[in-house]
RNA sequence: GGUCCCGUAGCUCAGCUGGAUAGAGCAGCAGCCUUCUAAGCUGUUGGUCACAGGUUCGAAUCCUGUCGGGAUCACCA
């Protein structure tokens, strides 16, 4: 139950009644939300101040004929009208009784949403080249792309969490050249690799694989052939190894996209070029070279080119290179008509910061493509800077000290990178501070959820030891009479609780899974401040001696996995 | 030079797509340990929301411009 909502719900029903006049699309601006003082009570609404122009009244005096509605309502205890005409209500013990039982009844799921009404959504996250294990670059746009997933699931959209793997370019060609030599130094072969080529230790079981399944019978075959032979086996290897990195971190994904599929003469890019083309969207044209940065290669040439400036980018973009063969983003239009054909209308790509220069041109492939038919929202996520002990910490992919997911994962832990990353909102760069995640002090904000939770449980853990006659199980807890709740206190946190479905909701709509992370620590807040009022009042500790029925009500240990990161 | 992001308390950041007197955590100050975990809690100080205009009942939020900081800039992926 979300008390927003059905308030929400009551008062357009409400202006149906008073005021039959009005638009359907006027009356759906209002909002229900939290005062942001709680001494002006419960709910706030500014319906009086979203209505009053086409009724041609004043905001206070169609707020007093709503207020007046509303005031022998059972579940309001008392309305005020304020401000410039806000109302405020003030709801009755029974309301915050009644949000208690459902939290009760829906366990995990309280908070849960229809907003997506089974919709398709398509989330494509992560997508790193396939060409070596994960590093710390990746874990952030990981993080927010698993969790915005799980959130728009959580709030009724049917999602897809794809992979694309960029295994169609010439990297991969490398990746299979440094491959072979890996392959020659197990077969005892003194090697040497070349600078361009991937160093690194990750491809040695690789050659050693490839030494298991031909010998040395690899050496006597055509390079050109070789190299596909090895191709094939070091991207299976290295998508291994890609999915292992993020199963530590507890990533999944439905789908993995290989880019090599849409090539080919029968490929989908050939295809969607075509139609493309008759549908005028293409064209041969020059393009200016890029302005106050003079370009040292700069080749001026007719080239292929997709009209992106009809759909809101600033140049059009070429197609083919120069040697014949598509670019990468002929290949991406390609990729999202092909999500479109398979039902998505609506997609978010999760990228890095260093794709900002590619938003627009991806928004403008997909409107294209789709005929303007769906939606593509494209989250980047800021750097992450590494910090240890306040210093930034320097990587270079050089000198091997590259850091890698893995590492990160094991030194503080998955769900601690996870909450970590989320707490603050993806469009800000961020320090990740290896000192700070690891501290158990409340500077320290994955301590102060988990320790919340922790505190929670032991509830159970004393209520048991004090109390050994009362029955906590979750039968028995479904009785409880949530009606002895009633101080003050109690009521602070039950109005957190109540804010749960309204702050899910509000993040999924606005694809901002950060919002989860900063409700989760505003939860524990409350909780931690109610635990402590116990200290100074024996009357308000959940385990309590003299009142075993009071015990049972409040053992409601509170949720935070639902979006799977702590 | 173009584009995108950021600029909010001493510091790190929220601010629920336009609402009321702009919030939280650190740090500072004042308190709290024979008491369910003090690894914590309570109170308090602190603001020209970078700046200038505009839009309207109402702007940190939307629009325009300026100034700072970051990312990126044909054919790579």
């Amino acid at each position: 139950m979300d008390v927003f909502a059905l308030f929400a719900a009551r008062i357009t029903d409400a202006l149906k009644v008073l005021y039959p006049q009005l638009d359907d699309e006027v009356i759906a601006r209002l909002v229900v939300e939290p005062p942001r003082d709680p001494a002006h009570g419960d709910l706030s609404t500014n319906a009086a101040m979203v209505v009053c122009k086409p009724l041609g009244m004043k905001p206070r005096d169609v707020a007093s004929v709503i207020a007046a509605h509303f005031s022998d309502n059972a579940d309001v205890e008392s309305v005020e009208i304020a401000g410039p005409g806000f109302i405020n209500f003030r709801l009755t013990l029974l309301v915050w009784h009644k949000v208690l039982r459902s939290i009760a009844a829906q366990g995990d799921d309280y908070g849960r949403s229809n907003l997506g009404q089974g919709e398709a959504v398509n989330i494509e996250y992560v997508s790193a080249n396939p060409t070596g294990p994960m590093h710390v670059g990746h874990t952030r746009g990981a993080v927010f792309g698993d969790t915005l997933a799980a959130l728009m699931a959580y709030s009724g959209y049917a999602v897809t969490r794809e992979y694309y793997i960029n295994d169609a370019g010439s990297q991969i060609n490398t990746l299979a050249a440094s491959t072979l030599l890996r392959y020659r130094e197990a077969l005892g072969e003194k090697i040497e690799i070349p600078s361009g080529f991937y160093p690194g230790d990750y491809l040695v079981p690789v050659g050693e694989a490839l030494k298991t399944e031909f010998g040395d019978s690899l050496l006597t075959v055509p390079k050109a052939e070789a190299i596909v032979l090895v191709k094939e086996r070091v991207l299976a290897a290295m998508l291994k190894l890609i999915k292992a990195d993020l199963a530590l971190l507890g990533v999944h994904h439905d789908v993995f996209f290989s880019e090599r599929s849409l090539h080919g003469p029968e490929g989908d890019i050939a295809k969607t070029l075509a139609w493309l083309r008759d549908q005028g969207m293409i064209y041969e044209g020059r393009l200016e070279p890029p302005k106050g940065k003079t370009p040292e290669e700069w080749e001026d040439r007719e080239q292929t080119l997709f009209r992106a400036t009809d759909y809101g980018d600033d140049v059009d973009r070429p197609l083919v290179k120069s040697d014949g063969s598509y670019t990468y983003f002929a290949a991406d239009i390609a990729y999202h008509r092909n999500k479109f054909l398979r039902g998505f209308t609506h997609m978010i790509n999760v990228l890095g910061a260093d794709h900002s220069g590619y938003v627009k041109r991806l928004e403008a492939a997909v409107k294209a493509v789709s005929l303007q038919a769906a939606d593509m929202d494209v989250r980047i996520c800021q750097l992450v800077r590494l910090m240890r002990n306040g210093e930034p910490f320097k990587m270079s992919k050089r000198s091997g000290d590259l850091v890698t997911l893995a590492d990160v994962v094991e030194e503080v832990g998955a769900d601690a990178t996870r909450f970590m990353l989320l707490f603050r909102r993806n469009d800000a760069a961020m320090d990740f501070d290896f000192a700070l995640v690891k501290e158990q002090t409340k500077d320290n904000p994955v301590f102060y959820v988990q320790y919340a939770h922790a505190r929670a449980y032991s509830i159970f853990r004393n209520a048991a030891k004090e109390l050994p006659t009362l029955d906590i199980s979750s039968a028995a807890l479904k009785t409880a009479e949530i009606e002895r709740l009633e101080s003050p206190e109690e009521l602070e946190l039950v109005r957190v609780l109540a804010a749960w479905p309204r702050a899910a909701t509000a993040a999924a709509i606005a694809h901002e899974p950060h919002r989860i992370a900063f409700y989760v620590h505003e939860l524990a807040g409350a909780f931690h401040s109610f635990w402590a009022k116990g200290k100074d009042n024996a009357q308000l500790r959940f385990v309590n001696h003299d009142d075993p029925t009071l015990t049972l009500a409040r053992t409601r240990p509170r949720r935070c996995r639902s979006s799977g990161y702590c």
